[in-house]
DNA sequence: GAATATTGTGAATATCATTCATAATTCATG
DNA sequence: CATGAATTATGAATGATATTCACAATATTC
């Protein structure tokens, strides 16, 4: 019999493109998922899925089943929003620090859902520098921070989001072009382009180059674009998220490699208090930020 | 966590009016929904339903979550009738022949969305008077037979469709308006007005009144409203399925009578054979027919 | 107020989903 | 083409949990 679970399964088998990731979305083994799967064909008597190769494709069935699966999971969603709110009307602010710069590229078409279904919550985005954003949280000054971190505080909850490559992004007849990856040694005579935050704040200074010793110069700017024009015009190279260059790697304005043989991998957390995890909008608002992501972001995979 | 699950017994519920009731139709215990009521509940952390009295009326956040359930499972027969189609194109025919005659009134609204559901598929009524409709099964003659009939007959297959009470309809003026039910001998000076059908398929005469040696003088005709005319006019009485006759009793037009103490009640089997009942669009029919007369016709209940 | 209907609940049971362990398969690579 | 890494498939064991059972509590009907 089709229950929920088994759409909850086909929506990330169609977004993931194996099972074993898709098991790891759903927070299954992905023995579990072979097994669900098999039950569904054997339900339907129909292949839900193909093995071509590697990578799993689904059929036509299994296609019509995902546009339903999309379709009931949208509004069961909704109906769970309605539900939370006869309960009590959720007035409320939501105030959200960045510790990260490239996260704007996301965020805004999630706060822009949120403002649709959550019209009586303020939103509000604290911008600018904070030397130390988790404080925030405890003053009072702010509901959610956004960033890397996730060390154990008390008081503090971490709402683990996603976890994505940092590239290494160079202009496109850069000497190194050749190289699968790059290595701490590869950076020492660049230039490096960078948000202008402390060093700390860099994961590619913080976990590659420092612990190897190797201190580039380093330039900034705020903008994400004004990065991508500096490493264009061969100003020096860049170390950004997959996600927020693929369109410009695509289009052939940069190229990207790996940092390191298996790469720089970042988790990002969304951090709260333990009360403020607990209002549904707060919940929602992570749950949509996450489930966007997965779907809409290039090789965004589940934090560890 | 919510489940297909729940939406069902939601909907049951929604319709049923009360636990018992709704547990019969889903094939559970009375228990098992309570239960799963709980766990709803407490998952939402909402009550869904207010006792009022004997029966449960559904809370505001419970009818939000049937209007989902409805709008869901409605989807997911859409998508399985699709997949079925995908898998083969279902051309076929079916052929009903129908044993009683108050059917009529609610077969063609189903046969209406059925033929929308599946056009491929050519739908046929087999009308005027079958001695042994379940013959024609055998000689394929007709795909499905509608009647009261179930005695095990090998190569026939019988699916429930629902129970349904048969009422005393009177005029609104009869010298027996006052009594709670009727018993046989009431009939003994009463003129019978029925459809045009010999004695053995008719429940009251072959049930109760052959039994207790009465038999009343017999007037035909083909159309219910007719029989219903004549009634009003006291022309005689007649016994007519509740849902039937609800309506014209409804508007004070004649009175209605349980037959018997604890009622005269009848079962609507579909019976067709073992090949038929394989049939993707055989089942979808009887699954649609079920469903829409729990929902649509007044007092029926499912089978035994 | 007894008899009947229905609901709620804890414990027992049964069912079925999930995991575990492992074999089979595919793909990249030297 | 052998090897290893990564994936999927599958039967058996496990675990979770939905359902039933038994019964108390409550409401309803005559």
């Amino acid at each position: 019999m089709l229950e929920v679970r088994h759409l909850r399964t086909l929506i990330a088998l169609a977004e993931a493109g194996t099972v074993s990731r898709a098991a790891e979305r759903v927070h299954l083994t992905q023995s579990a998922l072979s097994h669900q799967l098999k039950a569904l064909e054997a339900h339907y008597g129909v292949a839900m899925v193909r093995r071509h190769g590697q990578s799993v494709k689904l059929t036509e069935p299994g296609q019509r089943l995902v546009t339903l699966a999309r379709t009931v999971m949208g509004e069961v969603r909704t109906a769970e929003r309605d539900l939370t709110k006869l309960v009590r009307k959720p007035a409320g602010t939501l105030r959200i620090v960045l510790e990260c710069h490239t996260c704007f590229d996301w965020l805004m078409p999630i706060m822009d859902a949120f403002r649709k279904h959550w019209p009586e919550v303020e939103l509000d985005l604290v911008s600018g520098f904070h030397p130390n954003p988790l404080a925030l949280l405890a003053d009072n000054k702010t509901d959610l921070v956004i960033g890397s971190e996730n060390k154990p505080r008390r008081g503090i909850v971490y709402h683990p989001l996603f976890r994505f490559e940092v590239l290494a992004v160079m202009p496109t007849d850069h000497r190194l072009k050749a190289k699968r990856y790059l290595a701490a040694s590869d950076f020492a005579k660049e230039t490096l382009i960078t948000y202008p935050v402390p060093e700390e704040r860099i994961d590619l200074i913080r976990r590659v180059l420092k612990p190897a010793k190797i201190h580039p110069r380093r330039r900034t700017t705020e903008l994400t674009v004004a990065i991508l024009q500096l490493v264009a015009s061969r100003r020096g190279v860049a170390a950004l998220p997959n996600w927020g260059i693929k369109n410009y790697v695509d289009y052939g304005y940069v190229i990207a490699r790996r940092i390191g043989k298996s790469g720089l991998w970042s988790n990002l957390y969304g951090a709260t208090t333990g009360e403020v995890a607990r209002l549904p909008f707060v919940r929602d608002f992570l749950e949509t930020a996450r489930r966007e992501c997965f779907a809409k972001l290039d090789g965004v995979v589940p934090v560890q």
